[in-house]
DNA sequence: AGATTAATTATACATGCGTATAAAAACAGG
DNA sequence: CCTGTTTTTATACGCATGTATAATTAATCT
C-alpha cells in the first residue's frame, strides 16, 4: 500500500505544508503582480515561516511558480471544460466560453491572471510550463473542434492551427481584460467572439480558395 | 529658428545623451533579457556613467523603458510598412509580412524582442506604451486590409477587429519564435500564414452566416 | 583671472535579497 | 530520561539596489 498519511513520523513534524506555501504565494499575487516578482523572502514571510524553512518544501522559487503555474492551468481546463461540457445550446459554445473565461479573471483562487501575465518573462522554467499548458487548451480544444464539426457535418481545415489560433488569441485578450474595468471586458468579450467566429469561419473554407485575397 | 545644435551652453557639457542611454540598455537586453528588469545602475554602469548621473537624462527608470518602446514600435512600423508598400506581388503580402517580422527578431538593433516581451508585465506606464504601439500596428493594419480588399473587389467584414486579431495573433508567435531555432521558426511562419488567412477568409464571410458553427 | 553655472562624480546609507551555518525545538524509539 | 531524527529558527555574511548629499569638473560670461 502507499505510505499512510497516518504514518507516524520521527523528528519535529512539518509546521506547514506545500499547499500553505502555494496559499501565501497566491495571497501576493495581486491581479497586478506577476509570479517573476515573487521572492523567497516576502514568500516565507506570507506563509509565517523562516525563510531557511521554504527549501524543505521547494528546492526554489521557481519550483514553486512551476508549481502554480501547472495548478492555474489543470484548475481553468478543468472549468471550461465542464461548462463546456454541460451546454445544452451548442450554439454558443464560442460566446459561452468566452464568458467563462473571462469571469475567471477575477475568481477566488486567482489561478488564470497568473497563467496570463507569465506567458514570456522569468526563468525558462516557467515559460516551459505555461507554454505546457497552452498547449493543453490545444489539444482539447482541437478534439472539441472535430467533435463539433462532425456532429454538424462540416470540415475544418487544420485543426490544430485552427485551436492554436483560438487559444492564444483567447489568452491575448485576455491578459489584455485583466487591466479593465468589467464595462470594458464584456466589449472585449464581444470582440473576442467575433474573431474567434472569423478563424472557425476561416478554418472551414479550403486553403486554397483563401489565394483570392493577398 | 529652431535652437541651433551649437548653441552656447553654460556649465560643464554632457558629457552623454539620452542615446548612448538608450544603447546602452539595448546593449543589456540580449534576446533574453526583459526591459523591465534592468536596473537603474545596471544600465549607469553600461554607459560608463556614475548611477546619479542617469537621473540627468531621464527620471526613472520607467521612463527610459518607455522611451525604448517607442522607438522599437515605430522602427518596426516603418520596416514593415515600408517593405509592404514595396511590394510587387500583392497576393503575397501576408507571408511576406510574416517573414519580415521573424527576421527583426534578431536584427541588430533588437527592437522587436523589447517590444515582444513587454506586454504585459511591469509597471502600468510600459504596459500602457506597448499596447499604444500595438495600436498603431492595428490602425496600419486596418488600412491597408481596406486599401487591398477595395482593390480586389471584396468586403471585409469587421476590419478593425480582423486587424486587431491579425496584430495580437502575429505577436504571439513572434513572442514564442524568440525563443526557437531558426528551423522551428520557418516552421512557425508557415503556420502563422495559415492561420493569418484563417482570420481574413472569416473577416469576408458576413458574420450572420458564422452561426451555422456553434 | 575669477565668478557662475551645469553636469558629473564619490561617498554613504538604509533596505532587501539569497543562502550558509549552527543552534533550538518537537517528535519517536529505546 | 536519554538518544536519534527531522524540521524550524536565529544569526550572519556578502551583495546589489535606489537615492541623498556634497564635492569636483568643465565649460561660459564678465
Amino acid at each position: 500500500m502507499p505510505d499512510n498519511a497516518v504514518t507516524k513520523r520521527r523528528g519535529r513534524p512539518p509546521a506547514i505544508g506545500r499547499e500553505d506555501i502555494i496559499r501565501a504565494a497566491l495571497s501576493l499575487l495581486g491581479p497586478q503582480r506577476s509570479v517573476a516578482t515573487l521572492t523567497l523572502r516576502e514568500v516565507a514571510r506570507a506563509a509565517g515561516i523562516a525563510p531557511n524553512s521554504f527549501y524543505r518544501h521547494f528546492p526554489d522559487i521557481d519550483a514553486l511558480a512551476v508549481c502554480l503555474i501547472e495548478r492555474a492551468g489543470s484548475t481553468l481546463r478543468r472549468i471550461i471544460g465542464d461548462a463546456r461540457r454541460s451546454l445544452e445550446r451548442p450554439d454558443s459554445v464560442v460566446r459561452m466560453s468566452m464568458e467563462i473565461f473571462i469571469e475567471q479573471l477575477d475568481a477566488d483562487d486567482g489561478f488564470l491572471p497568473l497563467l496570463l501575465r507569465e506567458g514570456h518573462v522569468g526563468s525558462d522554467a516557467f515559460k516551459q510550463a505555461v507554454e505546457a499548458q497552452l498547449c493543453h487548451f490545444e489539444d482539447e480544444l482541437q478534439q472539441d473542434l472535430l467533435r463539433l464539426s462532425a456532429a454538424h457535418g462540416f470540415v475544418v481545415d487544420h485543426p490544430a492551427l485552427a485551436a492554436r489560433a483560438i487559444t492564444r488569441l483567447v489568452f491575448v485578450m485576455g491578459t489584455q481584460a485583466l487591466d479593465q474595468p468589467p464595462a470594458q471586458r464584456r466589449q472585449l468579450v464581444e470582440q473576442s467572439v467575433v474573431m474567434l467566429r472569423m478563424i472557425i469561419d476561416g478554418a472551414q473554407r479550403p486553403q486554397t480558395q483563401a489565394a483570392a485575397l493577398p
